[in-house]
DNA sequence: TGTTTTATTTCGGCGTCCAAAAAAATGTTG
DNA sequence: CAACATTTTTTTGGACGCCGAAATAAAACA
């Protein structure tokens, strides 16, 4: 509500609503984008011949068996984003590796791949040009030019700081403060923006379903570590730097266990894979967190013994469900989201640790602020990270690219906005 | 983001810019209104003659003892929001009583009150009904007509459903779900809302100094209960419902002293004045929380017998510490701000209590997460609650009824919203 | 008094939207 | 199969907001 407003903002807010329509609703004619934006028939008209005349949109022959019944009239032409308009690259890194994908406009993947390059001890003056490197290749590899890419979004495990472009912490690093973004910006010359990947799990799953998730919404991230992706009125909360919704480095009690981050007593430090492994061993406060990943083989044989009644693998999952609960009741007093997604690996032991996760929320907050909260598991296979990513570059570039007036008109967009 | 834009938009866009550089720069000519919003000369004179037509804004002679030297040129004509205008009804409902504010459009306060009708016995059914009445009699005695009030905001200290207009739960009622503002807007048939007092604290300081609070920042206040307004983004977060930032609400300690609100380890029951009084009195665990006010004397004189060295007082500002240090460092994890303000009557026993905080906020959030945010103290008056109100329903005022065109189009102004 | 300076208004042009009318493209029917 | 019905899309003309440039207003200065 900053912003002046003249005909250019009216120009870039509509197109952005047709965009988005045309995002979430799959390729529509015009007058039923005249009905998802409100605007007229004959707005519509024009505004559809500029993203044309763009190369954003394009008209798409209905399918040979047409979907609805023939019906009278002129029949519909639908429009759909123009794959070929731009590219965008998602990366993920995280403890175990870096995953390069590249995707067209609409969102399809075009090509994937996985780079071997030494992260935990990647040195923070030379890790940046290397992940530009591992990109190039990838997009060398695909026959794609640096020219057709809009964007390149990166999900990192651990704190990010996207106002400086720098992987401010994580576990899959052995040093602090590396910069990236920038770095892979100038190298290549695309734009490029660095988030925690819990915060892109919760840009997917907007993506996915607007309607459900689009309110106010936290998605608990549960599995090598903890991570929360945070919605506030429809729009993933990064905060001022982008190191919001740190949940799993938010104290669960004074004292506790150590975490990777080095404090003690964080909700990681009872419920990631390694801190119930920890403490169905015995000794959690005595032992130190675990820096490598945790073969999954092992957390299912943890999670056999629990389901076999044994007491010290039950007591763990008990743990983490009970820091589980009480850090979602301390977010809730504070933000009183309408839902909680639980998603993640970790949500294959949800029956071990559902019981005591709901009787802590029920001993940590009155009723009167829990009562409008609804808890849903979805068990996001890891691939939802660079969806994810995806669909974050991509509203990205409609607001910041296509808005405007394509990839042509780019220089000009940019001085706009600044 | 998801309204469709057009020459309405862009009319109650920039008429919203004017009146809020008007808002927060005082008087001011056109040419400067033209440099606060980016509009040109040309734009300003349109949309001022407009808004001067409307009533809504007017032009002041410049004070006898011109502020500004005598420039050479034309002089500026200095332009600002016509108090007769509109008014707005500020109503604070507390533990200590229910006070009235009326004021002016430009925030001046015309007159106020104390009522004295029943509170803490107070029925649901008819509470609504005694609260309409009392802002009729304040009216009344100022000779100020229903229809010059454009909207009431009602501050009430516990935690409110803004949605349904009702107060959820206050420990200044026995009684839960009580229905007011819808009420009183049927009574009155004026717009009234309904908000946590702390949120109104926070909506005074974006009044008070937008370029100091408008980032991401949290107000905690301290005194006869703990609140905490968030502002997130440049604006005060509600929450889907309006009952969000409960942070004296947040569970510190599983299993902690009895709070008003009847779970255990609340942070309230830890810093509020009732349980720090609890506390230096020896049993905390045991007693229950007190539900009538502390006279400040009471607390004054265990202030004292703290800095006289005490041990059980110093304790118990301790443990205050401890609870609110732990419970800011688990907000930060969340949401990351930039400022934390602590504020309310609390603050005088700082010297107290901030040892102890700034050491639970070391122990508990990670180096990294706590490094961009600076802690102030500020000495808040409660009169900051009736401003913060008057600030938040004038705001209000401007983006629902002055932007569209003042009172006399109100009707068209709230179908256009629906 | 005329000149300079600064603030404000007027005027004409541009871009967007919309409603209404026209055109396009197909199904229906006698 | 031609005329009609129906639905989508485009065209047309008008409205409204903004802006730049020029004109006007109101003061100090010389």
């Amino acid at each position: 509500m900053r912003e002046k407003a003249d005909s250019d903002l009216v120009r870039r807010q509509n197109r952005r609503l047709v965009l988005d329509a045309l995002r979430q609703s799959g390729p529509l004619a015009r007058i039923e984008l005249g009905r998802h934006t409100g605007l007229s028939p004959a707005s519509i008209t024009s505004i559809s011949a500029q993203l044309i005349g763009d190369g954003i949109v394009h008209e798409v022959e209905v399918q040979s068996p047409p979907v609805v019944p023939m019906r009278r009239g002129r029949p519909l032409t639908q429009l759909d984003i123009n794959p070929k308009a731009a590219h965008v690259v998602a990366v993920k890194i995280s403890i175990d590796g870096i995953e390069i994908a590249l995707a067209d406009s609409r969102g399809g993947i075009v090509s994937r791949g996985i780079s071997r390059i030494a992260i935990y001890d990647a040195e923070a003056a030379s890790f940046g040009k290397a992940v530009a490197a591992e990109i190039a290749k990838q997009l060398k590899a695909s026959h794609v030019a640096a020219r057709q890419v809009a964007r390149i979004g990166i999900a990192v495990q651990g704190v990010a700081d996207s106002q400086a472009g720098t992987i401010v912490w994580s576990p899959a690093f052995r040093r602090r403060n590396i910069p990236v973004a920038t770095v892979v910006q100038d190298e290549l010359g695309i734009a490029c923006s660095i988030a925690n990947d819990a915060n892109m799990i919760a840009e997917g799953l907007i993506g996915a379903d607007r309607d459900r998730y689009s309110g106010t919404a936290a998605v608990v991230f549960m599995g090598y570590g903890v991570g929360m992706g945070l919605i506030l009125n429809g729009q993933v909360y990064h905060g001022p730097t982008g190191a919001a919704a740190e949940f799993g480095h938010m104290n669960h009690l004074p004292g506790g266990p150590l975490c990777r981050c080095g404090r003690r007593g964080c909700v990681e430090a009872y419920a990631a894979d390694y801190s119930i492994l920890r403490w169905a061993s015995g000794n959690a406060l005595s032992l130190p967190p675990s820096f490598s990943g945790i073969p999954e083989h092992e957390m299912q044989s943890l999670e056999a013994a629990a389901r076999g009644g044994d007491p010290n693998a039950l007591g763990a999952y008990a743990k983490a469900g009970e820091a589980l609960g009480y850090g979602l009741a301390r977010m809730m007093a504070l933000l009183s989201p309408t839902r909680i997604v639980l998603a993640g690996p970790g949500t294959r032991a949800i029956d071990l640790i559902e019981p005591s996760l709901r009787q802590a929320i029920e001993e940590g907050l009155v009723d009167e602020l829990r009562r409008n909260v609804e808890i849903e598991v979805v068990p996001i296979h890891t691939d939802m990270i660079i969806k994810g990513t995806i669909e974050g570059a991509l509203r990205l570039l409609d607001r910041e690219v296509f808005a405007y007036g394509g990839m042509g008109k780019r220089q000009v967009a940019q001085e706009d906005i600044a």
